[in-house]
RNA sequence: GUCCCCGUCGUUUAGUGGUCUAGGACACCGGGUUUUCAUCUCGGCAACAGGGGUUCGAACCCCCUCGGGGAUGCCA
């Protein structure tokens, strides 16, 4: 068995194309076949080297392993299709030679004009043929016209051409139904996508095409080519389309699509690997959250559904806090450090504090980015209320809480009792009770009326930092 | 327009002729835990697109209609 992924390098690594290789990652490793990675850089315009380097950053963070590929080698390269414009030069001559393409000097005005035609007239035939017969002499006065060549694959009308997809089943086309005769070289001699395609997959000797449904209606067009030109045909299985909630292809306007901002916005590669792959099947005794060798073993081919599926951000956001919440302290600090780092300077917390307390507040992270938001508070001394908890503080209540709170930092608590004490404490001198309680003694501690337990937060801040909180919960009145 | 593919709760899925008054997960709503919030936990809401067949029996098989998507590029 061998798989490929095939990106075009004109933009990030985009949800829809990652599924592909997620599956096809799947795929090689669970029957230890090889996956190539075959760069399609025939839009000379569109195709960038960042494009392709970002893709492949991408793909090794998703933990796609492909065992050929431009940047590592193999036998059947080079994998980029700029790289190879010499080897699909021989199979054109080929063609050309036994008449099963020829050159056509209609302009890209003039085909456009017999599209529109032939869409109005409601046929399929999308290109009339006018160059299919030319005699050597009408092709040498057209050249002297300037007109640059295309060559165009000669269909045979009215052939049938179906083909077994692994999801889809069976699927026909009939020939007459593909749009005629189609373009197999530019006018600039560059080849396209759907006829070299389908070299590269023969010579890389490529068993299993796993796509997307996008392509499902290119591959009549690619087994009349690969027929023509003597290869054996791979097997084909073509992968639902993911949707946005609007039900149209999954673009930019549904929400983040690019991998590398997922990255950017603290997914983990697990989670995201974990829900993508679980999208159009399920596992055998339906549980969501697996590991990776888990979906390995159970992933099949023939389990994904024939439908589109629609992307859940949501769905996913909570995978993802599932995944954070089941990281071990040591790794978790490892995964938030560049987030928390481009905030704040760490250099004066021991990685066993900064362990202990992201691990406290890892119920309230969806994101890795979320935790520098629930941590301002333990990383600074300074902080500053809101209005709205400085009105709570200067009530009349909340002030009888301020003020008890200064004395008791400055009086009867000590390092030893002062987050097991304080809220006892206050309680005892205030009579204050229930929210009317909790509520103040929070926003003097952590400027906040929600958050976690606070004896615990309070023991992470330590007794100082507390002592400094109540200082300037006090001087509120002072300024 | 034409061709191809698809159609179970809002979403994702289980379901392959009787065990389905259709199961799980996310979302949503409500209860419990938490003197808060989050987590956790318990419960609730909620679907076989419609119509014809076939059959003793259909979510499952066939046909039609409708709906959705993709393709129709000198993009991939």
């Amino acid at each position: 068995m061998r798989l490929r992924f095939a990106p075009s390098p004109t933009g990030f690594l985009h949800i829809g194309n990652a599924r592909t290789a997620i599956i096809n990652n799947l795929l090689s490793q669970k029957h230890n076949a090889s996956l190539v990675l075959r760069i399609e850089d025939t839009d000379m315009e569109r195709s960038s080297k960042e494009s392709e380097d970002s893709i492949m950053k991408d793909l090794s963070w998703l933990g796609i392993q492909w065992t050929e590929g431009p940047d590592c080698g193999g036998d059947y390269g080079p994998y980029r299709q700029s790289e190879r414009f010499d080897i699909y030069k021989e199979y054109t001559e080929k063609l050309l030679s036994e008449g099963k393409a020829y050159y056509c000097y209609c302009s890209a005005e003039e085909t456009e004009q017999m599209r529109k035609e032939a869409q109005a007239s409601g046929r399929n035939e999308t290109y009339n043929g006018n160059c299919r017969n030319l005699t050597s002499e009408q092709k040498t006065r057209l050249e002297q016209e300037g007109r640059k060549p295309t060559i165009r694959f000669h269909v045979n009308p009215d052939k049938d051409i179906s083909f077994n997809d692994t999801i889809k089943g069976s699927v026909s086309f009939n020939s007459s139904n593909i749009g005629g005769d189609f373009i197999i070289v530019r006018s600039d001699g560059i080849p396209v996508y759907n006829y070299i395609v389908v070299i590269d997959d023969a010579l890389m000797k490529i068993s299993h095409v796993i796509r997307g449904e996008d392509h499902l209606s290119n591959t009549p067009k690619q087994l009349l080519i690969s027929q023509a030109l003597g290869f054996d045909t791979p097997e084909y299985a073509h992968l639902p389309l993911v949707m946005g909630e609007d039900k149209k292809k999954l673009s930019k306007r549904h929400g983040i699509t690019s991998v590398n901002l997922y990255r950017e916005e603290g997914y983990l590669p697990e989670a995201l690997v974990n829900y993508i792959s679980m999208l159009g099947w399920a596992s055998d005794d339906e549980e969501e959250i697996l590991p990776i060798s888990e979906i390995i073993k159970q992933f099949e081919l023939t389990k994904i559904g024939a439908s589109s599926a629609v992307f859940d951000f949501k769905k996913l956001r909570w995978m993802n806090g599932n995944y954070i919440r089941s990281t071990e302290g040591a790794k978790l600090l490892k995964l938030m450090y560049p987030f928390l780092s481009k905030e704040y300077d760490l250099k004066s917390y021991s990685d066993g504090w900064l362990i202990a307390v992201i691990t406290f507040l890892t119920p309230y992270c969806e994101l890795l980015s979320d935790i520098n938001t629930q941590i301002s508070h333990f990383l600074s001394d300074d902080i500053v209320y809101t209005d709205e908890i400085k009105e709570l503080l200067l009530s009349e209540d909340g002030w009888k809480i301020v003020e008890t709170t200064k004395e008791l930092f400055d009086s009867k608590l000590t390092s030893d009792n002062f987050y097991s004490d304080y809220i006892n404490l206050v309680k005892e001198k205030t009579g204050a009770k229930g929210k009317n309680l909790f509520m103040p003694c929070r926003s003097i501690m952590t400027g906040s009326i929600h958050g976690p337990d606070l004896a615990e937060t309070m023991k992470l801040y330590d007794f100082g930092k507390c002592k400094i909180r109540a200082n300037t919960a006090y001087n509120l009145k002072q300024v």
